[in-house]
Parts: C-alpha cells; structure tokens; sequence
DNA sequence: GTTGAGCGTT
C-alpha cells in the first residue's frame, strides 16, 4: 500500500533525488516523480512521491515548510485523470 | 511557477 502525496511549490534547484532524501526522513519513498513539461523539458514547479509509510508523517512536516525561500505545498494527491482525448 | 504520461506492448 502506498500514499500518492502531491507536493507543490517546489524551487527549479530541486531535483527528485533531494525530494527523495527529504521524504525518507519520515517514511519509505516508493518514488518520486516531478513534472516537467514534456514539450520544453523544463519543470513545471511541482511534483508527487509515492510513500510506502510514514506519508501523513511527511505531509504534516513538510507542508508549508520553507525550502530554497519558498514555501513547500505538501497535500495527499489525487488519481492521475485520463488524459485529454486525442481525438473526438 | 500548483494535481503527472507517452508514441508503441509497464
């Protein structure tokens, strides 16, 4: 069982392995996937990790914390929605 | 800088 947590907000400095590092200080990190615009390659600014345990652990300390001047969006993610129809 | 995908067989 794991915890898909969303976490916004997040500096263009950080990358998934500092997210990782960061989230395993309260739980397993299953993984850790940061969005980036697929057609630029550039990061969108936010992200999801996947936690095995210790997921609300993490939420609750790492929400709204300060990282890099800015302060991080930590919530429980919701299901990935289909992607939009390719044709109608 | 805020809720994810990819272009073939996850």
């Amino acid at each position: 069982m794991s915890t898909s947590i969303y976490v916004g907000n997040l500096p263009f400095t950080a990358t998934a392995e500092a997210i990782q590092e960061l989230f395993s200080t309260f739980g397993a990190v299953e993984n850790v996937n940061l969005i980036k615009d697929r057609e630029t390659g550039r990061l969108r600014g936010f992200g999801f990790v996947e936690m095995a345990s210790g997921a609300n652990e993490a939420i609750a300390a790492l929400n709204d914390k300060d990282l890099d001047g800015r302060n991080l969006k930590v919530n429980r993610a919701k299901p990935r929605e289909e992607r939009r129809p390719s044709r109608w």
